[in-house]
DNA sequence: ACGAGGTCCTGCGAGC
DNA sequence: TGCTCGCAGGACCTCG
């Protein structure tokens, strides 16, 4: 039981930033915890940051993306349980006792990074980096490139399960444990099944599946049980909305059979219907 | 090349 | 009541 913020739940995130950061200049950056830093030091980080201005707030995958005037990007992973909150400064350090970075803005206002087991990570790319961090990620679901055809060869010859294929995010960017649950619910197949056992019929009702939760996750600001928030700080409302995940012992609502809980794929939490999902 | 398994990290709930 | 302990899990790493 976490809340993991995924491709709807950053992308909302991203959209509450973009007002407030797009042209911002940042003035300060105080880094709390610094081990929420990847591949860069405190220092280095700070200096790259300050005097920068934001050009644009973006997403990619389960990331959101910082881009700064002088090519650089800052990249934050929220991991298992970040947040990325905007709020007035008020001039005294942390708000609590999990905040890991603070930027603060010439406008007066404050971005606050705030991670409770910090399995996230902070990083600054440049232009080459950034090249090369992209790079190793799948596509994007719900951009045009992502074809019925594209989820079949991802599929394709596979042992791993379909759940774990789906999730990986090399072969397919953006989802995560809750979503693929729910698309693979939604499409009927097993969460267990080898991915090459997935028929090509089931594979096109995959990927309308797969594009169909995503957005109408977005649409509900995310699904939150525990720490993701909108950067407007509030929750978002699509747990209400969850057919399986988090529902065990509770009846499908397409067939009436229990929804049943199990660990067997890579010891994480898949929900499914054993009534109708095959 | 691909897949399995360990590690990071802390709050929480179960058990004694 | 208060303690210990194991679990949760995305991304990344190493190993086979």
């Amino acid at each position: 039981m976490s809340a993991v913020p995924e491709l709807p739940e950053v992308e909302t995130i991203a959209a509450d930033l973009r007002p407030h950061l797009i042209g911002a200049r940042i003035r300060r950056v105080r880094v709390i915890r610094p081990d929420i830093l990847r591949g860069i030091r405190r220092a280095a980080f700070q200096r790259g940051l300050s005097g920068r201005r934001v050009t644009a707030v973006g997403r990619r995958a389960k990331h959101l993306v910082i881009e700064l005037d002088d090519g650089r990007r800052m990249i934050i992973q929220p991991g298992m349980t970040g947040a990325v909150l905007v709020e007035r400064e008020t001039g005294n350090g942390p708000r609590d006792p999990y905040d890991t970075v603070h930027l603060l803005l010439d406008s007066g206002k404050l971005v606050r990074y705030r991670d409770v087991r910090r399995l996230g990570g902070v990083r600054l790319l440049t232009p080459s980096a950034w090249e090369r961090y992209t790079t190793a990620i799948g596509p994007e679901p719900l951009e045009p490139g992502f074809t019925q055809e594209v989820l079949a060869a991802i599929l394709r010859g596979g042992r791993l399960a379909v759940k774990k294929a789906i999730m990986d995010q090399r072969r397919l960017a953006g989802v995560g444990n809750i979503y693929a649950n729910e698309a693979l619910w939604m499409a009927g197949i097993d969460p267990s099944r080898e991915s090459r056992r997935v028929t090509l019929g089931e594979s096109s009702r995959l990927h309308a599946a797969i594009v169909k939760v995503l957005s109408a996750a977005i649409r509900g600001r995310g699904t939150t049980f525990r720490d993701y928030r909108t950067g407007k700080g509030s929750p978002g409302s699509f747990q209400g909305r969850l057919a399986v995940y988090e529902r065990a012992g509770e009846p499908c609502v397409r067939c009436g059979r229990r929804i049943v809980i199990t660990h067997a794929i890579d010891a994480r939490s898949s929900y499914f219907c054993p009534g109708c999902q095959r």
